[in-house]
DNA sequence: GGTGCCATGTAACGCGTTACATGATTAT
DNA sequence: ATAATCATGTAACGCGTTACATGGCACC
C-alpha cells in the first residue's frame, strides 16, 4: 500500500517511466539491503494506478534501448498525494503471526509450547545481531535512511524480546487461557441460535 | 502468510469445516476487535492450501443447514506444521511507509516536511489513546490474548514515538540527505553503463 | 560479431479484502 | 408466512512476488 502513494508522489514531482521511478525509490527507501524492491511492483503498481485513472501515459519513448513508457499524474491522481500528505499513517501492532503460532501449540497437546518461545527469543537475538552488525559500517553523511531503518528495527526487535518477557511473566494466565467457541461447538450444529432454545 | 499455518494447524488437531476454523482462529487472535479476519479469507485460504495438497476434503456434511465441506490435513501438511513450529518467526521493520512519506515529501518543495512529523505524531499518540482506553474494560481471566496484543500494541506506539524523536534529532542530516540516482539520470538514458564512457 | 549484461517490461500466482449469493433457522 | 439473521460459501479485485521475455549496448 505505500508503493503506490510514493509513485504517485514522485510522479507529483516531474513525469518518469518506470526505471527511473524504481532507481529513485530505491534510493529512498535507502538501498536494496534496506528494503527489496522489484521492479515487477512498479510496472504492476503504474498499471493499476492508470486503471484507478491517477496516472496517465503520456507517450513512450524509443530514441534508444527498449520502450519506455512515460507516465504523468492526473488531477485526481494529485488529489490523492494531498490527501495522503494531510492524513497519517496509521501502525497496526494486532497482526502478531508469533503469538498466533503461539496460541496453537497451546491448543495441540502434542507440542512443546516453552520451547516455541525460546525458538523465538532466539530468532529474535538473531536478527538483532544481524542488524547491529550492519549498522557498524555505515556513512553517516551518505546513508542516513538506512541508518534510521536499521534503528528503527533495533528499536522493535528489543521491543519484542520485553514482550516476549511479558508473556513468560504471565505465563500460567496465558498456558491455561481456553480457547472458548471451537469447544462447544460441534460439526454440523449452528452454535448460537440453537443454544437459546436448546 | 500466518492464516495459512494457523489453518493447518487446527486441522492438525482435527478435521474441521469453515466456519469453526472461523470461530476459533477469531478466539485464538482475541476476537474481531484484535484482528478483523473475515470468513472469506479462510475458505480462499482453504482452497489454496487444497491446491498445495496439504489439505484434503473428507467428504460434506449436509444434516442441518448448507453444505459443509469437512478438511483433514495430509501427511504433506502435517510436515508443513512440523516445521513451521520448528522455526523461529522473522520479524520485519524494514518496510515503514511513514519513512517513505516523509523522504518523499522531503524530494517535493512544496511540502512541509516538519508538518508531516507532526501529523504522525499526532496519529501516533491518537492510536496510543485509542488502545489504552480500550485495555481498562478488560477481564483479565478471560481475555489474556487481547490483554497481550494491547499490550504488544502500546509497546510498539511507544517505541515508534520514540523513533519519531530520534528522526527529529537529526533532523538537518535527514533533510540534507539527497536522492542520488534519479538526479543524474535524464529520461531516456540509460544510467550506469553510460556513465563509464562519457 | 558473438556473449553477456542492462533496461524494461509481461504473465501467472499467492495472500488478503469487499461485495455478493444461497439456503436454513428463528422471531413475530 | 414473512422478514431477519445465521452459516457457508463464490467472484472479483488490489497488492506483492517469482519467473520469464525482449531488445539494445558494452566488451572482447
Amino acid at each position: 500500500m505505500s508503493v503506490r502513494y510514493a509513485l504517485l508522489g514522485l510522479l507529483a514531482q516531474r513525469p518518469c517511466h518506470g526505471y527511473e521511478l524504481h532507481s529513485t525509490l530505491l534510493s529512498i527507501v535507502g538501498g536494496q539491503e534496506n528494503w527489496d524492491l522489484k521492479p515487477a511492483q512498479i510496472y504492476t503498481t503504474l498499471a493499476r494506478l492508470e486503471n484507478s485513472g491517477l496516472v496517465r501515459q503520456a507517450g513512450t519513448d524509443k530514441d534508444s534501448g527498449p520502450e519506455k513508457h512515460i507516465y504523468t499524474i492526473t488531477p485526481k491522481g494529485k488529489q490523492e498525494v494531498t490527501r495522503w500528505f494531510r492524513e497519517g499513517v496509521p501502525e497496526d501492532h494486532m497482526h502478531d503471526d508469533f503469538f498466533i503460532k503461539l496460541r496453537i501449540a497451546l491448543a495441540l497437546e502434542e507440542v512443546d509450547a516453552v520451547e516455541i518461545i525460546r525458538i523465538q527469543r532466539n530468532t529474535l537475538y538473531q536478527q538483532l545481531h544481524n542488524v547491529t552488525t550492519q549498522r557498524q559500517n555505515i556513512d553517516l553523511g551518505q546513508d542516513m535512511a538506512r541508518m534510521l531503518m536499521l534503528d528503527k528495527s533495533v528499536m522493535h526487535l528489543e521491543t519484542d524480546l520485553r514482550w516476549l518477557e511479558m508473556i513468560e511473566a504471565r505465563w500460567d494466565e496465558v498456558a491455561n487461557q481456553p480457547i472458548s467457541p471451537p469447544a462447544n461447538q460441534s460439526r454440523g450444529r449452528p452454535l448460537k441460535a440453537r443454544q437459546l432454545n436448546d
